[in-house]
DNA sequence: CGCTTTTGTTTTGTATACAATCTATGTAGA
DNA sequence: TCTACATAGATTGTATACAAAACAAAAGCG
């Protein structure tokens, strides 16, 4: 989120890079990471490093086992499922409080947002949608006036980024989630909190047969040698 | 919660350690840590006091600037509404799915929290209330089936220990609590998801009188020397 | 007398060194 | 051939050392 620009330390660096590997699916879930390794690639010491090992351990984006190293954190899908559904709860809480709080000027760019989607729908270009698509959520965060709420959801779908984009490659997952917004943004300029909290909350859940996608797109993201 | 017995490094130790020093009142709010001293004082050197100081930063627990050292974080009024308004809604959720999903050993785990939390009403005992209350809605967060869920509702709930506590010494504000308690269980007891959610919504958040008592027990809790 | 600049001290951030523990390979025995 | 154990290697966790930045105080200047 817009934050006044504050000097990074080294390791908030590295720790932003590593998550970005982690999110891109370039490091994945199960592998292990190697302090020396990440200290000579960044040209660096393993003392930064730690530190952003133990930042993103944190975070819940890896796993450190003490004396056993650090390795991506990998959810079952069950987990999954629960981070889903708190994730939807969060959403909902934030359409709930959005519509009804929403400036004239945050209207604005939640459509704006919500039109880029569109494009990038009508170009069937699932990338684009993807980053597009994070950048509407998160002027529904913002709306909600409620900024720890909004640092929250930021967080939990950083967290989740790694599997959302895997389900936009699923079958009309794009078509779908655009009309879906479409309703959202409905009820947020109408002021009706409980729909847009309804329509979040099963725009974000994971359940029937989307779960069935989940678990298949799972498989083809797991790592074969954790080692 | 309830975890296997893992081998602490020693900088998790410090973690917890001094979370609780924060947590207690010990260490204040805007309070400056200094990684020297806190080392000296354990007895290590400043490696394991600096992982440990960039967990509870991690977690929202003290503040780290840049070149400028770790201070305990502190919240404004508004800050704080924000997060038991979150807190509120992790509770509703947690309610909601415990009382469909409650197990009959659950059901009597919940129950006995629950009379033990009586006891220190009739007892008078503030502090015992608050260990005791923490119990009766850590079991609310187990029984929601959502392990997920019950970790970010635990971290959440600990990370306004320190506001929680205060809370507690207002007037009758223990009595009142209790009475609540009372409803909530009797909602998840007899499977009425919606009516648990709502009373544990209310019974969380802070708004109307509430806020302005708040306000006022934290200005005594407020170091008045941040250096 | 107040403000700026400069110098000295303290504290953080990173690098390096070392000790403890874990993993893996190889060997001995059943 | 499989299992148990011992040893060697690799990796983590902690201590120490040093460099750079922030802070504090004193000196210089208007």
């Amino acid at each position: 989120m817009s934050e006044i620009a504050a000097p990074l330390r080294r390791s908030e660096q590295l720790g932003e890079e590593i998550e970005e590997r982690i999110v891109t699916g370039q490091y994945r879930p199960g592998m292990r990471l190697d302090e020396q390794d990440l200290a000579d690639e960044f040209g660096v010491s393993r003392t930064p490093v730690r530190e952003a090992l133990i930042h993103l351990a944190s975070a819940g984006m890896i796993e450190m086992r003490p004396r056993r190293g650090a390795i991506v954190a990998q959810a079952s899908p069950t987990r999954l499922c629960e981070m889903f559904e708190v994730m939807a709860e969060l959403e909902a809480m934030c359409g709930r409080l959005a519509a009804r709080r929403i400036t004239p000027a945050e209207q604005a760019e939640l459509l704006d947002a919500h039109r880029a989607c569109e494009v990038a729908r009508d170009a069937n270009d699932p990338d684009a949608y993807y980053h597009l698509n994070e950048v509407f959520h998160q002027r529904i965060y913002q709306a909600s006036h409620n900024s720890f709420l909004a640092e929250q959801a930021d967080a939990l779908h950083r967290r989740l980024r790694p599997y959302r984009r895997l389900q936009l490659r699923v079958r009309n997952r794009m078509k779908t989630s655009y009309s879906e917004h479409q309703a959202i943004v409905d009820s947020i300029l109408s002021g009706d909190g409980e729909g847009a909290a309804d329509k979040l909350q099963r725009h974000v859940v994971v359940q029937g047969e989307r779960f069935a996608d989940l678990v298949a797109s799972l498989s083809a993201l797991q790592v074969q040698n954790p080692a």
